[in-house]
Formats: structure tokens, C-alpha cells, sequence
RNA sequence: GGGCGAUUAGCUCAGUUGGUUCAGAGCGCCUGCCUUACAAGCAGGAGGGCAAUGGUUCGAAUCCAUUAUCGCCCA
């Protein structure tokens, strides 16, 4: 005892037992155990990443169904991987490049990918090893990396495959280009956000045939000559533009039709032109067509046959398209000369403030051009259907269920996927040229000779795939796909997925897609989707705000098994989280109380001879002390409702079963009850049956929890096993063989609600009981009855039952309550307070303690509660609708509250009237 | 513009099938306690009538409609 210290240190635990874990393989899975399977994809982190709260939290929720599911008795796996992740690896490469002052294209190609791959193996498992600190028990043996050898073949096979299908192609199209990390990225990742900017109005010299006199004189606009005018929100793309366009139902532009325009500066003619989709209340109902830098102009020019000049470079430096006066400048600073130069000229007609949204990158926040260059695309329509299906069906449901109107929402408009990026770093598209004959060979290896002309002068692709078209593969591909393996037979289609909001399009929409296509079936029949973690201020946890709460630290602070806890209690229906460090106290607190809750017991079991072996501790029998049948039923209550909840992923609420459990039933009352029991004067044999159903309910307890507290259950657990407590076996069902000879906690059995009886007379009689004491102590308080004073108490009108269940729980009752005696009277005491309960008076005599305006306000508050109740209660049974109408349980119900309010207001009248 | 969510105690949030003494928890606050498991604790207490309005119903924090404020997603 005294080397078991007040405080709980989580620290000097919590390794220790990750690393017993891990050696003894118990984090380990068999596909051939002969179980039935459970599988969670852990989602994978990104190889540049530092564990954040957001993946702390959907670790904790994936770890307490894993491992609850493992108790269970499933062959449960929690499959673990990492994320290449192209761009940002690169950018992480790329930046130490540049501080050694060199650049990846000064390294070529293969040097540089030799250097991910160094750095990879240098920094890329920092994030698993801050998952250990969180209690992870994924099966670490089963570890895959996007770029695998295996998962690379799956990555290969899927484009082939597609584009054989006709679902790959290869076009000039808009994409959406980033030209800080210079690579097209796809729609869903841009970010847009509102922007207060401005509208340029600019006037086009409309061309007069014949042009004569000159029309532009150095550029300017002449007297009395007519133009048009287009706003725009991005001068410097004029230089490029093609056409302007009107709508053909726009009468006012009716002149205009078949006219041509001088783009100014460029001093190029370009037409004017009719398109439906010109909104006339735009700026002037004029506007320029920019083909190759705006997605809607390049539709328009597909229409009318535009030429598309491309006036920008890959880094958003204008190029020669755009005139010696522009070229070389940064976009901005064109943007800013444009406007100047048409000023002078007289062409700036006015400049409005406006608000428009545009699109940033979603990793480096810089400004995205619509930018027009060639790209490989998946046809996603078709692969959609069968996706949306899925969930229509109920195959796939979302927890909460309002997410699936997101997913089809998505889905539903799907776009095509911009696949290809301008990257090194990633799979490299399975694509080669033929030098000789122009041939596009598409396969999984890398030809020898083209299949059409037999050159051997073959060129691959440059580009590489998005890091999304290989996660999408991630519920087959880890398992070993394409290759078909034990595991994937096993575990496949898998069970849960736990993951935020904010990739359900980027992620879990096209693994969906990606497990129907190659699999023929779903990958998981269960998304659970969590909300985002925030600060307390309701702000995005961000590097840059400095905002965030680093779980590595709150883990050194409060421990592991605090923050999980905290973490999943308040994760409730994927509602955002504010996370103050400060919660983190909550966690810890309770597992100091956990600690110290046993550190009690154990002081008994040290006094015992010898080992504390237990028989059947939940069969109890009518005539074991009320709190043993109260506590063995309420655990019953709480293993039901955990157990209900972790069916509907309400996680949260496990844990707050569980909390109150321990903490308000088993510590409050049932140990303080108990401790009654456990003095040096009862004989040492029922000293033994009470410390042992004691331990009993601690140890279901510990196995109840440890799904959601790992390491200091397994720490109190195996601490009772070394003083070797051990349940018999008495073919009642409770697992005692799994108590013995096994290793951990981790693999003992889950709590089944029907190890513990119910006992609702217990449960009633232990009610009764637990109001009685807090009407003494209430008084006590209010009277301002010294702690250790004791009172005495006076019952009136206990009888029967009652009577008979205060005398066999009388020590106990005198004990919670600090009484020094209970007497049963009819007679009302003088001088003192009282209460009711039930049908009981309480009195107790206070004498010269008793302060009489303190005791009347007191029963002025009582009277008022049950005037109130009274009330109520009697406008419902009034009511002749609701004797018409209302269920007869109701209406039983409202009957007997009003008889028992009744009696209770006269008895406390009768109290009050006795103190005028 | 379309969609989703939130609005309950000073703060952060639960409240599942409309009905048990249903208005709750944690934190904070007040009072009293270092009572031999725990001051990261114990006992007692104060504090809101559920954003607003209207409706459905015998009965609404809960269902419906409208409005307001805040937030998010998509266009």
C-alpha cells in the first residue's frame, strides 16, 4: 500500500505497457484464426505529417471499437498505412533542397526521388510512433506505403484497367494549375474563398469596315468611335482573349453581331460573338472570352472554333503570347500594368468594387490559374452510379446519416477527375510513347519495343498520378490487391470507416466508387464520420493561427489514456469539437480516480492472508447485503448500455456510462458502503467475500473500460492479477479461464450484460436508501451541523418494508449519514428539522443547533416543489382529454405522483406549522 | 443561389421512441470539510425553462412552418 503513490502517474505506465504489448504480438492478426473478421481502415497519414488532434481523436474512437471488437472475440484488424503524398512530400524535399541551395531539376530526376526516398525513411514514421503514445493497437506487422512494390502494381493495374474501359483519357483542357507547386490539381482541391477585389471596366474599339481613317492612333482610342466594354476581374487575361461574347436574346447587342473587335495593346482583331451562356446582367452583358485561362471562355470557344492563347507560363509568368510589353511579368504585376497601359490609352472606362471568390491551392494557399494544358482525366459519371446505389440501398450507411445527402449530393454532379500532376514524386503514369510512330502504349510494365511499329525508342509519361488515385485503393490495396491473398478473402469488405468531413469527396466517396469497380463490392459497411477538432474560440487548429493543441504534449501532460478519454467523450453525433488544453483535466482526473479507487481496495487485500480467490461473485443470492445486489445489478445496467451504444457508434456515451459507473455508483456509494464491512471486527471470512465481489465488479469494470482507457486498465488489471486474485470456476458462464493464463487485458473477454443479474428490488430498496442519507445530509448541511457531530435521527411512519430494510442497512446508514443513532417514534421530536421520504418522516433533533428561520425556508422551498408538481399533475388528470386520450401507463403514472405529492406536501405542511 | 448544422445553466455541451420527479453533465461559482483511496478529492447548494413566433398534439426542449443570429459545404 504505502508504495503505491496518491497520484496517478501515467508516464511510468503507459510506455511500459505498449512495449509488453508489441513484444508480445498482440497487436498481431490470422486471417486463419477460424473468428469472424473485423477490420478498420486506419486512414492514412501523410509521410511529412506530425500527429494532430483530429487524428487523435478518430485514433481513440477506431482503437476503442478495435479493441473492443477484439474482446468481443472477432479477429479484429486495424490496418495501418502511410500516404506518399506527392505535392507535399516534394514541397518538404524540395524546401531542404533549396537551403543546400541546389533544386530538385539541377538533381534530375532520379537523384532527387533517391532523396524522398532517404527522407522517408529519416522522418516518415515520426507520426507512428506519436500514434504508440495514444495506445494504437493496430497490427504494425501489416504497415503499407502508397508506394510499395505491391501497392504501386495495384496502382498500375487500376489505370489500365480504366483506361481500357474507355473511363481514362488524355486532353488540353482547363485545370486547375497551382504555379507555385506548378502541377494541375484537381477541383476538390481548391479552396475558394470571398475576396474583396474589383471589376475593370474596359472599352474594345469595335472595327469599322473599312477602317478608315486608322481607327487607333498609337494604341488610343479615337474621338467619336464606337466600342464596346467588358468588365473583368482579371485584366492581365485580356491579353489572351478570343472573342466577346453576347447573348443572342440580349437585344440591346443586336448592332454588335458579326462585328469584330481590337483587342487593344495586343492590337489583334478578334470577333464578337453569340453564346447562351453570357449572362446579360453581368458587368455590361459584354464580355471577353478568354479560352485558354477560364474554363466557361474555353467551353465558348469549343462552340465558335476560338483559337486559345496561352499567354502564362507554368509558374504564372506572362510569356510571349503576351506582348513585349508583359512578358516576363508576374501575373499580378501584368495585372497591375494592363490596367495602367489601358488607362492611358483611354480604354479603362471605370473600376468597381466587387466581390468574387477565388481559388486557392488548397496546400499552399496560393492563387490557382485556370490554365490550359494537356491532362489525364477518369470519367467518373459512369463509375458513380453503382457508388450512389450503394448507399440508396443501405449497403453503406453514414453515421451521422445526414452525411450520405453530402455524399450524393457530390456524386450525383460529379466531375470528371483531373488525375495527372507535374510531379516527380508518385506513381508515374503507365503510359508510353512511341518515338517512331506515335503510338500511346498503355500497360502495367514498362515495353520493350512498340507493340505497333516495333521501335524500341519508347518514352514513358512524365507526369505522375494524384496521391488520391492510389488511396482510393487503400481498402484492397493494403490488403494485398491485386494479388488475391488470405487477407484480402478475409477482411474484405471491411467494417467501419472513421474519418472527418472534410475528405468524404476527396477519399472515402472514391474508395466507395474504387471497391465496387475492382472488388465488385463495397469496402466498408459503415462510415463514421467524426466532427473537426477546433480551438476553444471555434477556429480551425491551423500552423499558421499557432492555434493547435500538439496530443503529444497533452499526452506527456495528462497521459494517454486522459486524452483519448476526453476525446471521445466529446465526440458526440459528429458535432465540431472546441478543445481547450484544459479538458484534458477531465481524462485525467478520472484516471486518478480509477487509481485511487483501487489503491482502497488494495489496502483491504494487503491485509488478507494469503490469495484472494473469488466464487461466483455476480450470483448473488437474496441474502447478500443490499449494496453487493445493488452494485452487481447496476453494472448489469451500465454493460447493457454501453454495449447498446457502441452498436450505434455513440461512443461518447460509453464512456459516460461508464464514467458514471464508476465513479458515482461504485466509488460514491457502493465503496464508501462497503468500507463498513471491511473493519478488523468482521470475521475474516466475510471479509473475504466482500473484498472479493468488490475486485469482481472493479475487474469487469477495468475490462469494460479498456477499450476506451487502455493503459491504466491494463495496468490496475495485471496489479490484480499479481496479488493473485482469481475467480473460480463455477460453470456459471463468467469467463474465469480467460481471467487466468492470459497475458493481457486486451484479450480477456468483453462484459456481456447478462453476467450481471438484474436486481430491481435492490435497485428500488438501494434508492430508497440513497434518498433517505441525502435527506440527512442535506439537513445536516443546511443546519450547519458540524462534519463531525453526530446526529441522531427519528423516523416516524417506518414500517414494513421500510422499517425492516433501515434496520438491516442500519451501520451503513448510520455511517453516510454520521448518525450516532435511528429511532423509530410516532411522536415528533421538538426542536427539530425534518424531512420526507417516501412515506418516511425524518426528524432530527437538533436542540439548541437548530436555526428556525433557516429549517422554514428550507420546508417553504419543499412545499413549493410539491405545489408545483401537485399542480401539474392534477391539470393533466383534470383534463378529460387526456384521461380520453392519453396510454394508461401515463395516466397510472400521473395518479400515483399526485397521491404521493399529496401525502408528502401535508406531512411537510404539518412540519412547517409546528415551527410558527 | 442551393444544402447542412448550431442556438438548452456563467462557459463547453448531452438530452436516443413526444410522456417516468425531465430540464441534465462537466467545468466554473457559493458553503462546509486535508473524514486513513483520491483536494486531480468529499458532502451540500445556487443557477436555465430550452433563440423568437405560430402550429400539430391530451401532452413539445423533442414534430411542423416561418423568422433571427452564428458556422460550414456546394455552385
Amino acid at each position: 500500500m504505502t508504495d503505491i503513490p496518491k497520484t496517478y502517474n501515467p508516464e511510468a505506465v503507459e510506455a511500459k505497457w505498449y512495449r509488453y504489448w508489441e513484444e508480445n504480438g498482440l497487436f498481431s492478426t490470422d486471417p486463419g484464426s477460424g473468428r469472424d473478421s473485423y477490420c478498420i481502415l486506419m486512414p492514412p497519414p501523410n509521410i511529412t505529417g506530425e500527429l494532430h488532434m483530429g487524428q487523435a481523436l478518430q485514433d481513440a474512437l477506431q482503437d476503442m471499437l478495435i479493441r473492443m471488437k477484439r474482446m468481443q472475440g472477432y479477429e479484429a484488424l486495424w490496418q495501418p498505412g502511410k500516404d506518399h503524398a506527392g505535392i507535399a512530400t516534394q514541397n518538404v524535399v524540395e524546401k531542404a533542397l533549396l537551403e543546400e541551395g541546389r533544386s530538385r531539376q539541377e538533381l534530375g530526376r532520379e537523384k532527387f526521388l533517391e532523396r524522398v526516398w532517404a527522407w522517408k525513411e529519416q522522418y516518415g514514421n515520426r507520426i507512428f510512433e506519436q500514434k504508440r503514445l495514444l495506445a494504437d493497437s493496430a497490427d504494425w506487422s501489416r504497415e503499407r506505403f502508397t508506394l510499395d512494390d505491391g501497392y504501386s502494381r495495384a496502382v498500375a493495374k487500376v489505370f489500365v484497367h480504366l483506361y481500357r474501359k474507355g473511363l481514362i483519357y488524355r486532353g488540353h483542357y482547363i485545370v486547375n494549375w497551382c504555379p507555385r507547386c506548378r502541377t494541375a490539381i484537381s477541383d476538390e482541391e481548391v479552396d475558394h474563398e470571398e475576396h474583396e477585389d474589383h471589376l475593370w471596366y474596359f472599352k474594345y474599339p469595335i472595327k469599322e469596315t473599312p477602317p478608315s481613317p486608322p481607327l487607333l492612333s498609337r494604341g488610343g482610342l479615337r474621338g467619336g468611335c464606337q466600342y464596346v466594354t467588358v468588365a473583368t476581374t482579371r485584366p492581365e487575361t485580356m491579353l489572351g482573349d478570343a472573342a466577346i461574347a453576347v447573348n443572342p436574346n440580349d437585344e440591346r447587342f443586336r448592332h454588335l453581331w458579326d462585328k469584330t473587335v481590337i483587342l487593344p495593346l495586343v492590337e489583334r482583331e478578334i470577333p464578337i460573338v453569340r453564346d447562351d451562356f453570357v449572362d446579360p446582367e453581368f458587368g455590361t452583358g459584354q464580355v471577353k472570352v478568354t479560352p485558354a485561362h477560364d474554363p466557361n471562355d474555353f467551353d465558348i470557344a469549343q462552340r465558335h472554333d476560338l483559337p486559345k492563347v496561352v499567354v502564362m507560363d507554368e509558374e504564372g509568368v506572362m510569356n510571349q503570347n503576351a506582348g513585349p510589353q508583359f512578358a516576363g511579368l508576374d501575373r499580378f504585376e501584368a495585372r497591375e500594368k494592363v490596367v495602367e497601359a489601358m488607362r492611358e490609352r483611354g480604354l479603362l472606362e471605370k473600376i468597381e468594387p466587387y466581390t468574387t471568390s477565388v481559388g486557392h491551392c488548397q496546400r499552399c494557399r496560393t492563387v490557382i490559374e485556370p490554365y490550359l494544358s494537356q491532362q489525364w482525366f477518369v470519367r467518373m459519371k459512369p463509375l458513380a452510379q453503382p457508388a450512389i446505389a450503394a448507399v440508396r440501398e443501405g449497403r453503406i450507411r453514414f453515421y451521422p446519416h445526414r452525411w450520405e445527402k453530402v455524399y450524393y449530393q457530390w456524386m450525383e454532379n460529379i466531375r470528371d477527375w483531373c488525375i495527372s500532376r507535374q510531379l516527380w514524386w508518385g506513381h508515374r503514369i503507365p503510359v508510353w510513347h512511341c518515338r517512331s510512330c506515335d503510338e500511346v502504349i498503355v500497360r502495367e510494365d514498362a515495353p520493350d519495343t512498340c507493340p505497333k511499329c516495333g521501335s524500341t525508342d519508347l518514352k514513358q509519361d512524365e507526369d505522375v498520378l494524384d496521391t488520391w488515385f492510389s488511396s482510393w485503393l487503400w481498402p484492397f490495396a493494403t490488403l494485398g490487391w491485386p494479388d488475391r491473398t488470405e487477407a484480402l478473402d478475409f477482411w474484405y469488405p471491411t467494417d467501419v470507416l472513421v474519418s472527418g468531413y472534410d475528405i468524404i469527396f476527396f477519399w472515402i466517396a472514391r474508395m466507395i466508387i474504387a471497391g465496387i469497380e475492382f472488388m465488385g463490392d463495397i469496402p466498408y459497411r459503415t462510415v463514421y464520420i467524426t466532427g473537426m477538432i477546433r480551438d476553444e474560440l471555434g477556429r480551425w487548429m491551423s500552423k499558421s493561427l499557432g492555434n493547435g493543441i500538439d496530443p503529444a504534449e497533452m499526452v506527456e501532460q495528462y497521459g494517454g489514456d486522459a486524452v483519448r478519454f476526453t476525446l471521445i467523450t466529446l465526440a458526440t453525433e459528429g458535432q465540431d469539437i472546441k478543445l481547450p488544453a484544459s479538458r484534458f483535466e477531465g481524462g485525467r482526473n478520472f484516471a486518478n480516480k480509477l487509481w485511487n479507487s483501487y489503491r482502497l481496495l488494495r489496502s483491504h487485500i494487503d491485509r488478507l492472508d494469503g490469495k484472494l480467490v473469488v466464487e461466483a461473485p455476480f450470483d448473488i443470492q437474496p441474502d447478500d447485503p443490499l449494496p453487493d445486489r445493488w452494485i452487481v445489478s447496476r453494472l448489469g445496467a451500465a454493460t447493457e448500455k454501453v454495449l447498446e451504444n457502441a452498436e450505434r457508434y455513440r461512443l461518447s456515451d460509453c464512456l459516460t456510462t461508464i464514467y458514471d459507473f464508476i465513479w458515482k455508483e461504485y466509488c460514491d456509494w457502493y465503496l464508501e458502503l462497503i468500507k463498513v464491512r471491511l473493519t478488523p471486527e468482521t470475521p475474516e471470512p466475510v471479509r473475504r467475500k466482500t473484498l472479493g465481489r468488490a475486485v469482481a465488479i472493479f475487474e469487469a469494470a477495468m475490462r469494460l473500460l479498456h477499450p476506451g482507457m487502455p493503459f491504466i486498465t491494463e495496468e490496475l488489471w495485471q496489479s490484480i492479477s499479481d496479488f493473485g486474485f482469481r475467480i473460480s470456476d463455477d460453470g456459471s458462464g463468467i469467463p474465469q479461464s480467460a481471467i487466468r493464463n492470459r497475458k493481457s487485458i486486451m484479450r480477456q473477454p468483453y462484459p456481456r450484460a447478462d453476467e450481471f443479474p438484474r436486481d430491481p428490488e435492490a435497485e428500488r430498496w438501494m434508492g430508497f436508501l440513497q434518498r433517505l442519507i441525502g435527506s440527512v445530509r442535506n439537513i445536516r448541511s443546511e443546519m450547519r451541523v458540524p462534519p463531525d457531530s453526530q446526529a441522531e435521527l427519528v423516523l416516524s411512519g417506518c414500517a414494513g418494508e421500510a422499517r425492516a430494510l433501515v434496520e438491516a442497512n442500519l451501520a451503513d446508514i448510520r455511517k453516510l449519514a454520521t448518525l450516532s443513532d435511528v429511532i423509530f417514534s410516532t411522536e415528533r421530536p421538538a426542536q427539530s428539522a425534518s424531512a420526507v421520504v417516501d412515506e418516511v418522516e425524518l426528524f432530527i433533533p437538533l436542540a439548541e443547533l437548530i436555526d428556525i428561520d433557516v429549517e422554514r425556508a428550507r420546508l417553504d422551498k419543499e412545499i413549493a416543489r410539491l405545489k408545483g408538481l401537485i399542480k401539474g399533475a392534477e391539470a393533466k388528470l383534470s383534463n378529460p382529454k387526456f384521461l380520453e386520450k392519453a396510454p394508461e401507463d401515463v395516466k397510472e403514472h400521473e395518479r400515483r405522483k399526485l397521491e404521493e405529492c399529496r401525502a408528502q406536501l401535508e406531512v411537510v405542511e404539518k412540519n412547517r406549522k409546528a415551527l410558527e
